[in-house]
RNA sequence: GGCUCUGUAGCUCAGUUGGUAGAGCGUACGACUGAAAAUCGUGAGGUCAGCGGAUCGAUGCCGCUCGGAGCCA
């Protein structure tokens, strides 16, 4: 234990990593996470189980919209963080990283090796590298917004600037839900939020692999699959779910694009494209969190030998090829991408 | 066939009482530690349907051509 905590993210040779698949929406990662789980076991006899790192394959009933794993997947590999909340429940990053922790600690005292597979950049991150956030408090947080409805989202900046320059300087002046949690963590811890650059340092030993595949195979993918949610009843499980969403829930690409259908704001086939068009775009958003992060090893969606090269990558970082380069990855970023204020 | 309306950025549309144009959305790029499928920023894109006329000067006025919409026959 006291090893562990001297030597941060390094693991004894031959300990299993956890691995991490991230990669864009409709990319493949739940096919690879499964295959993956099934060939590792073959290799090395470790069993593997599956993490869900995905904000909203977590809420019970949203299964179309949100791609989850079917039935006959999840009764391959055994799947975790899947169905655990209801739509009228908020998730939030530091409440994952709290059962993305524990559920991984379960599971490799079971002697299990977790498999995440997600493509929300920050849940994914939150589960394995040097993150902690600051508490929050909703009281407190609705007063600072209501503060900052009051005098002007430039008013609410101010404060933080005076309170904080440091992170103001960081900040944008008009993301006013930035400007209120900053002055939220403020004003529950008593110190100043810094607004640190983005640590790429694992706290708990892995491996991450990526899906990568060219934007018009990309846009095909999405195509595809906003058909088949098309087919398989995305109105109807939206119709079904609607009641119960939550604040959070009801922002989840697709369902809101079905509301307006329901409520007749727009036509069917109009719906459908607006969430093809969106997927497009959160695609490309994903795409850009994780290029960002060095550690990743790439490979290419659909190719023949992707689990074979994914077995292989798993294996190189279980023999810790992979420690002398994760380590320096902070560096790395600051050097090539540096953008230290 | 006659009459009326209409053709401006990829899309939906503003606008200029004549001095070569804007918005929203999309798109590209970027920021982002308690809603991350969220939140926010910056940029690129237009011989203002085509041709001709009057004018110092036209996207705007006049004429014709082509393409839409509607009404009357």
């Amino acid at each position: 234990m006291g090893d562990r905590s001297r030597s941060g993210a390094a693991a004894p040779e031959g300990e299993p990593r956890v691995v991490s698949i991230v990669g864009p929406t409709a990319s493949g990662k739940t096919g690879l996470g499964i295959a993956l789980a099934q060939r590792l076991m073959r290799d090395d006899g470790t069993p593997c189980e599956i993490v869900n790192a995905d904000a909203y394959q977590m809420y019970r009933g949203m299964d179309v919209g949100t791609a989850k794993p079917t039935p006959e997947e999840r009764a391959q590999v055994p799947h975790h963080l899947v169905d655990c909340i209801d739509p009228d429940e908020t998730m939030s990053v530091a409440v994952f990283q709290r059962m993305a922790r524990e559920c991984i600690a379960e599971l490799k005292g079971r002697g299990v090796r977790p498999i995440l597979v997600g493509g929300s950049g920050l849940y994914a991150r939150a589960a394995i590298d040097d993150i902690s956030f600051p508490p929050t408090d909703p009281d407190v947080r609705a007063a600072i917004e209501r503060r900052g409805e009051r005098i002007g989202e430039e008013a609410l900046f101010d404060e933080l600037r005076a309170k904080d320059p440091d992170a103001a300087a960081h900040m944008d002046a008009r993301n006013m839900r930035r400007t209120v949690r900053a002055l939220e963590v403020i004003e529950l811890t008593g110190k100043p939020y810094s607004s640190t650059l983005p640590r790429y340092h694992y706290v708990i030993p892995s491996v991450q692999i990526g899906i990568d595949l060219s934007r018009d195979d990309l846009d095909r993918r999405i195509d595809e699959r906003t058909q088949a949610m098309r087919d398989q009843g995305l109105v109807a499980e939206v119709e079904r779910v609607r009641p119960h969403l939550g604040a959070t829930a009801a922002r989840a690409l697709g369902y809101q694009q079905i509301c307006d259908y329901l409520d007749g704001l727009v036509e069917e086939d109009q719906a459908f494209a607006d969430i093809a068009q969106k997927t497009r775009r959160l695609a490309r958003k994903q795409m850009g969190w994780f290029g960002r992060d060095p550690r990743i090893h790439w490979l290419t969606a659909g190719s023949p030998d992707l689990v074979d090269r994914a077995a292989a990558i798993v294996h190189a970082a279980d023999r810790g090829m992979y420690d002398a380069t994760d380590a320096h990855a902070d560096e790395y970023v600051q050097h090539h991408l540096g953008t230290l204020g």
